[in-house]
DNA sequence: TGTGAAATGCGTCTGTTTCTCATTTTCGCA
DNA sequence: TGCGAAAATGAGAAACAGACGCATTTCACA
């Protein structure tokens, strides 16, 4: 039994919640799959092993992935929200041209603002640092096309 | 004229697009108020003073604003999007019991960022940390009450 | 002032998330 | 084991934020 399911399943157990077949499989393929998904996009892989689960479940399932801190949401510019493991990381680089999502590795970052919420008598849940700018490979094609796009429009 | 005028007045003008008494009424109101309204609170102050302006101008509104750099938007854990000015702070402790917003003005983590984003060849535009957590003044009330939740709607 | 481009208001439409409720499932306990 | 209360489910409706289409008005510039 992996970490995450155990964890999964105390969370329950304290809320007096309980294990359904559906909350193991939403589980299941959300911490294994590839990250950031959406809520549809879960549902769509969830329901290809069993059919029945219905889309409410896999939100009212998320809602209590995220209480038991197993499950974060990030919020994009198109307006998607998608779903990822919250272990690992929460800060990212994000080239604004192609979408790249590049994760920040500086363990100093979380440090800081541990430091910043202690200073103010705060206690830190969770933490989200983004970076916009533009990539590495974005910025070779950004510069020369830049002529160009100054007599836009 | 106050700089943010200016600047989206320059904006208009590169864009080629137009400067109403809708656009002015609805800059001037964002500007000079508090922080973090949503769309519908800043129609609401915005239809106070000219009844006549739509939501949908608000909306489109902010969409310019937004792209010339002088408003941002966040996305709250209760899935309200809010937006704000965007001169100023762009760290923050957010508690998610009050929705309280304390700027961090810890200036290390920009530098970290910044240093971060080098690191991986990305050229940063701007960047934004978000602590969510509880309050001080939350935190007291809140371990007494353990079972509260749900800020929603 | 006249003219074309752009913006507005208002209604409609879309996609996402939550809610309602009748039915089914879980789980602690006898 | 089987009971019963509590909780979860699926299906659909409802709520909600935003975006859109279009006829009409307003703006910028000459
Ligand atoms: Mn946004
Ligand atoms: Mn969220
Ligand atoms: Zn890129
Ligand atoms: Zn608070």
């Amino acid at each position: 039994m992996s970490g995450t399911t155990r964890t999964f399943q105390e969370y329950l157990k304290a809320n007096r919640l309980k294990l359904t077949s559906q909350r193991k499989l939403i589980l299941d393929i959300f911490v294994s799959g590839s990250q950031l998904l959406t809520a549809e996009e879960l549902f769509r892989q969830v329901t290809e092993i069993d059919p029945g689960i219905s889309l409410s479940t896999v939100y009212r399932t998320f809602k209590h992935l995220q209480q038991a801190g197993l499950a974060r949401c990030v919020h994009y510019g198109d307006g998607t929200t998608r779903y990822e493991p919250s272990e690992g990381h929460t800060s990212y680089l994000i080239c604004e041209k192609c979408g790249r999502k590049i994760p920040i590795l500086n363990p100093y970052l979380e440090c800081l603002q541990q430091e910043s919420a202690r200073q103010e008598g705060f206690r830190m849940f969770r933490s989200q640092t983004t970076i916009f700018g533009l990539c590495h490979e974005c910025l070779k094609e950004h510069l020369p096309n830049q002529k160009q796009s100054n007599r836009h429009h």
